[in-house]
DNA sequence: TTAATTAGTTAAGGTGCCTAACACTCCCTG
DNA sequence: CAGGGAGTGTTAGGCACCTTAACTAATTAA
């Protein structure tokens, strides 16, 4: 086995780095367009197209015509610098994606489970095997190789230091075991969600901010100045574990924030509180959004009374790291009703922050896992593993 | 005027630079030491210290021999790099220390202020005007130009795009106007105590911790990575607004924890919850401390519960963003009495953070403050600003 | 067809590091 | 007290990676 390729590698050019991630991370460009964006001269642009076209990174895609002079060639990313798959292991459904390293879809998939999993199973973990076999099975040779295999789980997940066990964080690979010469990357499913607000949803330019997840379960992830947070044991964001109750007499009680703040807690709530004026009580929170947006009563009472909740939750986020702008996500999160609800709240017990509602849907986490691997698909192809 | 030290700046070489810092943050060192510490060959440290004693940056102040061979020289950081002025602005005291920036004390002081501020005030500027004034009456050539005046304020801190109106930090400068030529940095004191803990106290060798701080205020100095975190409107670690009472069927109160975890309010509920059987009460948290830590039980159980209350805050603070590690300072919370309990609370609530105990007293603000602006003036003198 | 304009290449040079080899200083030994 | 071993410091030469200057190439407007 000859090792050129790895040698090769180890020694690419800081222009040709540089070039590499602009094409990567901005899509496709010309030699003009990059070198004056880069400060880089024209024979350095030169030689780093052609270190890269020579390592397969980069290929020529056509001509750009301004509207005077030479026109300028248009390079993008070239097979040899790798694909990545993505795959988010959520408790009704497998999401897969599989994509070049400037985010052109190559293939995507949507399993549904046939039952909601409340936590990771060795059922999703068949479910990702089969996923993850459909998809390689449908890899094209003009793919070139699978740089990273991306996995979002709804688990902390700690690094190679850390107590794997106590985190459950490999339960997903139980009966799925990933393809050799690929980079693994786990992440939850929420930071995953936070990365593709950042990118693509709501948080859109925002260096700083936080991610608030409300749906059956509760989480938050948190991006300061473009770093994701993760915390010393993965457990950055657990806000489920907020101290509550806590006032003076009572004591707290660990996840009680979830179990208090969870939709089925919430309808719960619903249901005891129902009072028959107000017709058939809504059978999941789908439908008690539905009747508030139409004006119910008894429906809107409820959804401001868990706004204002949220907001308290919020609040003491934004107190403890003043993210600026909070994007509140998940499947009830997501919900513009709230959006008043937790502002006016967050704004009474706190420092200002900017409340926003997400708009990205289900996809968020798998969008979010599929950009870390291409991020760290980037630093496999640059050679700057850590 | 002649810009041959400013067009000299510019041009460091990338050796030299690493030189510098490695002088700066490790302390004084010989060739051969660094050259193996910072991968450097021995014409390169040849041209880094050449250039670097040319800017006066840096000076040899002796020899070095090993148990064989030829002796080395051992450099310092020269008087040309400048010096450092780093100001505690506290609630009953103005500490002022001058410093090298490897950290070579020049010239302290302590002022006591004749009574107790709760706020940033004019006299608190009059104070610090006239220490800084007596310092720089102090100042020996020898010692180079001032290049950082560091100021920690109980305020928070913005940034030049943030409103300082609101933020009230620009307070200090009411009756206190700064030198010339010097960069003034202004953090937040709790903040600057954290730094100190991370560098010269609890924390050392921690890339990640929390510093909570209770007293007469409370509050929270983050670092994640090695990195201090300041939130977008500097108002991260403003613990003292988490929702608070937040239980099911109460409001929460803005800054309602600062009331109630405050020493005054402590104090009230200690005298008015105060058996006779236990003598006569405490009449400060020192004296209650002191009861608590000789068996007095009324004493212990009061402490028992404070530390009950703190463990849930820093419960919450460690769900938030998982330090790792929380040390505990403030002239209350800085007490051993607490650890049990806060960690007791802590574990109970939250995933795992180790509780420590602070013990650097009443000088973390200022070693703090002192220690960002030896940091800001290495970035200076290697011309490095942002 | 020519001039103007932009794209890309070739040639020459500078910076910042390296290795190799030599010179210097220190201590130990015979 | 000369000689040698070991570590420190300098000189010479070279390489990697960037630059500017000047050229060639392609394209449009006049």
């Amino acid at each position: 086995m000859w090792t050129e390729a790895v040698a090769a590698r180890l020694s690419i050019t800081g222009s040709a780095k540089a070039v590499f991630r602009s094409l990567v991370l901005d899509g496709p460009s010309t030699r003009p367009n990059m070198g004056s964006a880069l400060g880089l001269s024209r024979p350095t642009m030169s030689a780093a197209i052609a270190e890269l076209e020579n390592l397969g990174y980069v290929e020529m895609i056509g001509a750009v015509r301004g509207p005077l002079g030479r026109s300028a060639s248009q390079y993008r990313v070239g097979p040899q610098a790798g694909h990545v798959m993505a795959v988010d292991a959520g408790s009704t459904s497998i999401r897969l994606r599989v994509s070049t390293l400037d985010r052109r879809l190559l293939y995507s998939h949507v399993h549904r489970l046939p039952m909601r999993q409340f936590e990771v199973s060795a059922e999703v973990s068949r479910a990702v095997a089969a996923e993850v076999a459909a998809a390689l099975a449908a890899t094209l040779p003009e793919w070139g190789p699978l740089s990273t295999l991306g996995i979002a789980v709804p688990t902390r997940v700690v690094g190679p230091d850390g107590d794997a066990e106590a985190s459950r964080q490999n339960v997903v690979f139980t009966a799925f075991t990933p393809p050799q010469q690929t980079t693994v990357l786990l992440e939850n499913n929420v930071n995953c969600a936070a990365v593709a607000e950042m990118h693509y949803g709501a948080a859109q330019g925002e260096e700083t901010f936080s991610y608030v997840q409300i749906g059956l379960k509760i989480g938050m992830g948190l991006v300061l100045g473009g770093q994701l947070i993760r915390g010393r044991y993965g457990a950055a964001g657990e806000i489920g574990h907020l101290a509550f109750p806590f006032a003076p007499g009572t004591e707290p009680r660990p996840g009680e924030v979830e179990h208090y703040l969870g939709t089925e807690a919430l309808m719960a709530r619903v249901h005891a509180d129902w009072s028959p004026d107000d017709g058939a009580p809504p059978l999941d929170t789908t439908e008690l959004l539905l009747m508030a947006g139409n004006g119910g009563v008894g429906a809107q009472r409820h959804v401001a009374k868990h706004a204002a909740d949220i907001g308290a939750i919020v609040a003491s986020c934004v107190s403890v790291v003043d993210p600026g702008v909070v994007v509140l996500g998940g499947g009830f999160g997501s919900s513009p009703l709230l959006l008043p609800g937790v502002s006016d709240t967050v704004r009474r017990l706190s420092y200002s922050a900017e409340v926003r509602s997400s708009d990205l849907g289900s996809d968020a986490t798998v969008l979010g896992i599929e950009r870390l691997a291409m991020e760290r698909g980037l630093l496999l192809a640059l050679g700057e593993t850590i």
